[in-house]
DNA sequence: TGTACATCAGTGAACGCGCGTTCACTGATGTAC
DNA sequence: TGTACATCAGTGAACGCGCGTTCACTGATGTAC
């Protein structure tokens, strides 16, 4: 029996725990809320002691926060999915594609989305959390420039128009997943995509 | 020394503990945030041992859900006080008056308002909470409808119109109190409400 | 290729902490007569 | 007006729990020679 042949459970090592505790903390926020997530409760998902984190993440700040910086990077993939399928579209059409993508996101990892955007409980001073988090805001600020022609940043209204595209995809996000919107979580599948791209084209008029 | 000298403090009975210990539920939730809340502190805070919250609220789940419904009702009287100081105004003014009134109340309470719209720590069945909660979305509805001069609920435009009017102003929100838009943040007072006036204002066009 | 040794990644017991809840109790209040 | 008594609102000790963190340790890995 070679060592390949050999059961990869019982090793000491473990080959690649932070990977590994990253995948299990997702499984426990998802399932725990950001509210009952604990430390002790990801090391008994990825099948160790509960002290071994400490060697990855020096707190649970440290592994949320490293959790936040992978779902930026998720969420970037996501709207950049959504970018991409509309090329060739105009400017506008994208954009909300890119919404659409934003809202997906959000419904397909609520915690995460919360733990992302309204936690206290990552530390908005670490590098890796900020790099990801500042990318995915340009990324907004790039779609909303190429719709106007100009840079966003230039002008009050291209401030404002960056503010209003990203509060109402925000705003749907949240009132989706805190389901205080009745007739909006009623919705099949299909009839809410078109309405929220309904919805948020309003606000991305001219 | 009449009993009316007396001092208050001492008393084996509180007078009105339920009362105090909202009061002092609100407090700890604004100093430790939704995550740092615990029984024991309001208890500390209304001057009473930790195990008298039970006679009045019989979990910490059912002292939350009064709060919340209490936050409701004080949310109520804000968005209300903006519609009758615009009252004589044209219906579409005085809907984004309700709206910054909203954002407001979230400015003002930020952490009631993330118990009231984004927590899973109060019972969405319990009556008192359920009923204030219900108020409220019916006055944003009714806005809508005084404002387009029909029945939002009667045609798919009008009840996305109000789901617009609501997640833009919700979204404005949330994205102030978690303080990741910075060139809003970053406003002074008056030009913020002046931005946030004509940010709401794309929404409810014609 | 073999050996010595430093470094690394994990273990498991122990710590102190604050929490919600339970319980027998006690002091105050209100009501019936 | 006075008394007996039920009910109510608060006390404080005790419970068990899960948590994050620390610590001395051990087993595996990688590297220098």
């Amino acid at each position: 029996m070679t060592n390949l042949e050999k059961p990869v459970e019982r090793r000491y090592h473990h080959g690649d725990l932070r990977r590994a505790l990253l995948l299990a903390a997702e499984d426990e926020l998802a399932e725990k809320g950001i509210e009952g997530f604990s430390l002790r409760g990801c090391a008994k998902r990825a099948g160790v002691s509960h002290a071994a984190p400490a060697h990855h993440f020096t707190d649970v700040t440290g592994l949320l926060s490293a959790l936040a910086a992978d779902g930026f990077e998720r969420f970037l993939s996501t709207t950049n999915g959504r970018l991409n399928a509309a090329a060739g579209r105009p400017p506008r059409e994208r954009l909300i594609a890119m919404g659409l993508g934003y809202i997906d996101f959000a419904r397909r990892n609520p915690a995460l989305f919360r733990l992302m955007f309204s936690s206290n409980k990552t530390d908005p001073q670490n590098e890796t959390l900020r790099e990801p988090a500042a990318t995915a805001f340009q990324q907004l600020v790039s779609s909303v420039g190429e719709k106007t022609g100009t840079d966003p940043y230039g002008s009050r209204d291209g401030q404002l128009q960056v503010a209003a595209t990203w509060a109402i995809v925000h705003g749907l996000a949240h009132l989706l997943l805190s389901e205080q919107m009745r007739f909006l979580n009623e919705r099949t599948e299909d009839e809410l995509e078109a309405d929220l791209a309904s919805i948020i084209a309003r606000v991305t008029l001219p």
